[in-house]
DNA sequence: AATGAATGAGAATTCATTCAT
DNA sequence: AATGAATGAATTCTCATTCAT
């Protein structure tokens, strides 16, 4: 059983190694391969051992990656309180975790290529939009937002913040940082506030998940 | 000279064409390189005469095409009227313009690869947002939007609209179809309406420049 | 004793399914190797404790496959009665049973690739000519054939039989059916006719070897 | 047109370079690839250019010797006078032929691997077949040949005459030497034999067709 | 003896770029 | 200036074999 228990280990560490390599190689460098094997230290056969392609092993990357982002948005979605104060705290947590990896956000979010990786992208950008979309018609329904169709001011929102974040105009700041975290809170207040009924007094960040 | 001069038309026009293709490419697949030289009838050499890289071709394609399209929203945004009718003048036609070529659009605005094109269509998105950010500045200073910083501003904005245009929930409808007027128009008011100070009745689109 | 008795007979066992399981494999599709670890239900290391290479597994292949057939011949070409009548026997007796695995047959007969596997192929068909040269020499002496070198007679009666029977005219038909039986007899007939020395009435093969 | 011309031949002399560089190879060593760009003197990329792909290029080898081959045949078996004769001259001016590049000759014939080659040489065998098969029912119409079904002959025929030629029993002999000629005719002689309706007194080949 | 994960050389193919004409 | 054949580095993937457990 410890035999069994230990070569277990290793095949999980060594799948766990290139998942790792590759988003490591992404998050430096985008979906352009970039020796992910040698990086991971592993041959190049050994790749195929756990993924059909290079592609299949970028699509898990991303899925694995935006699964824990999704599962983030989604708890602090689902809490109690207002829709505009979870709206905002959903949004501010995004932020304040896609900042600490901005080249890999920016590959999550934006960056293409093979249109398997495309595919599992837009099943990420679809549930985060979803869970945003939750909370759009959660706050229409309290009377806080505005009257409109739930996904396109989920895509607006989504595409507010995000932008906000990977964009041109992005700003630079250290991860973690007092600037950060002010950014964060301007970029979520502001995405939230195009949903609001009425002039909002500006809701500040109060979840207590840790992001 | 006149020879001179229908060479120097040769010459225009073989770039010219190169161009053209490229564009067509673009619009038809992204920057996956799509035998350009084939679709512009030269031969795979003469793009070299006149581009030193496909990136640099590329690039170039990305500032003629975004060249037109902050042109028009500098022009509605430099026209008169309040600052927030404007913005929603601005986003709209923008919107619409998009919506005619979806793919272009995308490819413009989110398809990265190779560096040098991210370069070009950084100047394009800050140029863009520029537009918006002056706009912003306007409405602050007139009291019609809310004291914020104009550049976030501008991002979570152009953010906004472009996600809801090319994002993955972002709504199919044929071009300068009633369909599509009607989605510009709610994303233009929706993207706006996070700048705005006070709730305001809905504006509708007005400008008179043709989209 | 007990013990080292079960245990021999589980490496006589392991190997022997190795060598099915090749067999099979090769009978399915040629020499391009198939999983034979898996097909075999044996770890792939496990292989290499049996054989030297895939090639020296094939080449065991080929050899035990050869072995029976050559001995099913050669039990015919022993037989007593005319060298005529054993010749047509052998040959019937050898298209029958190919015709019932015919890429198995064509396998060991026809296609190529390692050399290793070639060298043993040579043996077999050898072999088999050479149980053919047999009989041409019996036939030669009792005036039943033409004089001709045994080795080319051989051959050339061996070659009109194989790939009348898996050359890309060979005809199909289900094993063991009659028109398989006809097919075989036929071949029998012509390919034995080359060596008869005067017009003979067609003979019907009549071993009593069981194909 | 003078510069024309000189490109034209450079393209047919590239072409012709890797047709014939790939043959050479596969004199040498059957259908392993065996880095055909690097004996023709081009690039790599080069044989794509003219080949879609490596078995494409095999096809096409396979395809431009056998078209050879074929016609040789044909032009013999259209001659006038006797179908034993023609028949026996055939497969005596194939055998010079075979024997001049036995490694060819044997991949040509025997030597499989991929599906597409395999389809190219199931041509050249049943073209090759055809022509024999032309010469049978001539023969059996002619009264010179027992009543048998023609392509059951025909193979048998053909298979004669390879075996013989790129057995593994196939004499060894130096090409166009004496000892090869009287080979060549002894299998002739010997294949064509079997269709014989009556004892016919041995065959001399007399074809004028310089094989 | 058995296992099966790991290895890594090698094969097929692509495509941006060069250069002789 | 234009042509397009030629280039060759780079990429993806395979599979026979090894070796630590």
């Amino acid at each position: 059983m410890a035999i069994a228990a230990v070569r277990l280990n290793q095949l999980i560490e060594t799948k766990a190694r290139i998942l790792d390599a590759a988003r490591d190689a992404v998050a430096l460098s985008g979906w352009k391969d970039a020796q992910i094997a040698a990086r991971a230290g592993v041959a190049t056969g050994s790749v195929y051992r756990y993924f059909d392609s290079k592609a299949d092993l970028y699509a898990q990357v991303l899925g694995l990656v935006s699964e824990r982002e999704v599962a983030v948005v989604a708890a602090i979605a689902e809490a109690e309180g207002s829709a505009s104060q979870c709206l905002v705290d959903a949004i501010y947590t995004f932020a304040i975790r896609a900042m600490r990896g901005r080249r890999l956000a920016s590959a999550l979010i934006a960056e293409p290529c093979e249109p398997e990786i495309d595919a599992a992208r837009l099943k990420y950008r679809a549930a985060l939009a979803d869970q945003i979309a939750r909370l759009v018609r959660r706050g229409i329904a309290s009377g806080e937002f505005i009257e409109i169709d739930a996904n396109v001011a989920a895509s607006c929102v989504t595409g507010a913040f995000m932008e906000a974040l990977v964009g041109p105009l992005a700003p630079e700041a250290a991860p973690d940082s007092d600037a950060a975290r002010a950014i964060a809170q301007e970029i979520a207040g502001l995405s939230a506030r195009m949903l609001f009924r009425r002039a909002t007094p500006e809701l500040k960040p109060v979840s207590k998940v840790s992001p």
